[in-house]
DNA sequence: TATATTTACTACCAATTTACTAGTGATTAA
DNA sequence: TTAATCACTAGTAAATTGGTAGTAAATATA
């Protein structure tokens, strides 16, 4: 059970977005340079999230891409499961995939299972984890402040 | 983020050993034609869980499997981790694997959704997942009860 | 002891998925 | 008009998944 690098780059894109809200479009070149990810890669990675209204773009000189909404209001469930796409099990959402499926007393654990994941990134809003973000990046203190 | 069929398969499998914990050892076979999965296949899923003491295994004619100890004290936890192998993110366990390790938020974050995981499955034990097994298979209620 | 039956171990493999790269076209500010 | 950006499609090498195949080792029973 591995989180795809999709997901973790996805992830990281809304952070970036989160930061610069308000203060126009930002170039995916930018944020790819900023994160070290390749920007092809972004931009297939930020389509679904584009389709999904969480982001709005602009095409041509000085377009790039905005957080459609507040961070506040976007939470991680979203980003993760249009990037991610895949559920846990398939058989949960679809229980024709196993002729087992209405006996299976292991698929309700899988299905229980992605509950709770999705419970956990819904408790977690982007601004949450910009806010995070931030305050890992803040410098220890030192006596001789750097300007 | 997919659960693999090997986890899946490994679950279903102790299931089957917990169902018959007390009436000597199964052979994987039966289990094999219990589950409709590939003997061969099972064969290497259990590998794991006799390394780390889940099962026992006897040789020869009449040997098989048994769990090394009642389900009840036995947690998913331990078989989908050792059956499933890996982690959700490398950087979480090791973070020489990401230059960003450190200062990245996103990483506490999936540090954190793999806790949750974890408590999960820690919460069912093997006992509680037959159980639910058991109850999945009883036969609905007929006025003309067959025997 | 011979044999049938079981697990143990190693090697291999096809199909799928992942994690990209490449190229072309559409759009738009200046 | 042009430079810069996103949009879309196609391809692809490497890794992973989900197995199969075969042989060896162990053991209960006749």
């Amino acid at each position: 059970m591995k989180l795809s690098t999709r997901t973790r780059y996805g992830v990281r894109l809304m952070v970036v977005l989160a930061r610069n809200y308000g203060k126009g479009p930002v170039y995916l070149k930018d944020i790819a340079n900023e994160e070290e990810i390749s920007e092809k890669y972004l931009s297939q990675i930020i389509i679904p999230l584009r389709g999904i209204g969480l982001v709005t773009s602009s095409r041509g000189a000085y377009g790039g891409y905005v957080l459609s909404k507040p961070a506040s209001e976007i939470r991680l469930r979203e980003i993760v499961e249009v990037v991610e796409g895949d559920c846990l099990v398939d058989c949960v959402k679809n229980p024709s995939f196993c002729s087992r499926a209405e006996t299976c007393a292991t698929r309700d654990v899988w299905d229980l299972l992605g509950e709770k994941i999705s419970e956990t990134l819904d408790s977690i809003t982007l601004d949450q984890l910009l806010e995070m973000d931030k305050e890992k990046h803040k410098k220890p203190f030192r006596k001789d402040k750097k300007k």
